[in-house]
DNA sequence: GAATATGCTGAGGTTACCTCAACATGAGGG
DNA sequence: CCCTCATGTTGAGGTAACCTCAGCATATTC
C-alpha cells in the first residue's frame, strides 16, 4: 500500500543501520573471496593471529560461540591446511590449535585486506564524520 | 599475542560497528519473543503490512531473497495462521499471499514493538547525535 | 582413590538461505 | 491455432554456521 520509505522516526534509523550493515557485510565477503575462506573461518584466523596457539575452548570464547562449534571451525581450517592441532603439554585432555606457515601468511593477508576494505568503506567520509561516527557508535556499543 | 583492542584505525570502526550491530540484533530478537516469530518471518510480516497482498515472487524481491526462499517463509507463516494463500485472479500461475486477521494484528503489534525498541536503543543518544548518526549512515548506505 | 569437574568431539538438530528442475500457465510469432 | 519461449511457484536436495546432549579421557579435590 504505502511506500517503502517510511517516516523520519527511529525505526528508519534502525533500517538505515541495517542497510549499511548489509553493504559492509557484502563488501567483507567479497574481500575474502581470494582466499576462499568463509567469514567464520576468517574470524578464527584473526583470533589465532592475535593470540597465537589456543585451545578450541578458548577460541570459542573469543568468537563467542559454543565450544563444539569451535571444533568445527578448526576442522575446516585444518582440512585447508591453515591450522594444525597438537597436544597441550599442560593438560592431556586438551589440544592446542596453531597456525601453520601458510595459515600465518593467509591470516596476515586477510588482516591487510580487511584493513584496506575498511579504508574504502569508511574512507569516503570526511575525517570529522568518521570521528563522529566512531564516537557515537562507541556510546551505543555499551 | 597482542590485546584485542587494536589501534584507532578504520578497522576498529568496523569492529565497533559490528559490536553495535550485534547488540541491536540481540535486542530485536528479544523484542520479537512474545510473538514467537523468527526475524525472517517478522520481516515478511512487515512487507505484507506495508504492501497488502503480494505474490511470493514480489515478497522475495522486497526481502531480497530467492523466490524459493519466500515460499518457505510463507509456508511457515501460513502454518502459524498469520497469512493465507489465494489464487491470483490476474494470472492462474500465481498466488497471492495476504495477512489473515490475526496476521494483521500481529504485524501491527510487531511494528509497534520494533518502534519502541528502536526508541530504547537510539533514544539514549542526544538529539544532535541521533541526527548526525542518521546523516552519516545515509551517506554510507549508498 | 572416589567423586566431581573440565576439555574435546560424535551424533543429530535448527534456521535461513541457496540452486536446479518440474510443472502450469501466459504471451508472442508465424 | 499451435508452437515456442518466458514466467510463477514449488519439490528435492544442499550449505553455512550455529546449537544441545551425551560420551570419553583426563584433571582436581576431598
Amino acid at each position: 500500500m504505502t511506500e517503502d520509505t517510511t517516516d523520519t522516526g527511529e525505526e528508519n534509523l534502525a533500517e538505515t543501520f541495517w542497510a549499511v550493515a548489509s553493504r559492509l557485510r557484502q563488501q567483507t565477503r567479497e574481500s575474502l573471496a581470494p582466499w576462499d575462506v568463509t567469514p567464520s573461518q576468517s574470524r578464527a584466523l584473526g583470533v589465532l593471529g592475535r593470540h597465537g596457539e589456543v585451545r578450541p575452548g578458548t577460541l570459542a570464547e573469543h568468537l563467542r560461540i559454543a565450544p563444539r562449534s569451535a571444533t568445527e571451525v578448526v576442522d575446516d581450517l585444518q582440512a585447508r591446511g591453515l591450522v594444525e592441532r597438537r597436544p597441550d603439554p599442560a593438560d592431556r585432555r586438551a589440544t592446542l590449535v596453531a597456525l601453520t606457515a601458510e595459515g600465518t601468511r593467509v591470516s596476515a593477508a586477510i588482516r591487510a585486506a580487511r584493513r584496506a576494505e575498511a579504508d574504502r568503506f569508511f574512507g569516503h567520509l570526511p575525517d570529522a564524520d568518521r570521528a563522529e561516527l566512531a564516537r557515537i557508535l562507541r556510546t551505543l556499543r555499551a
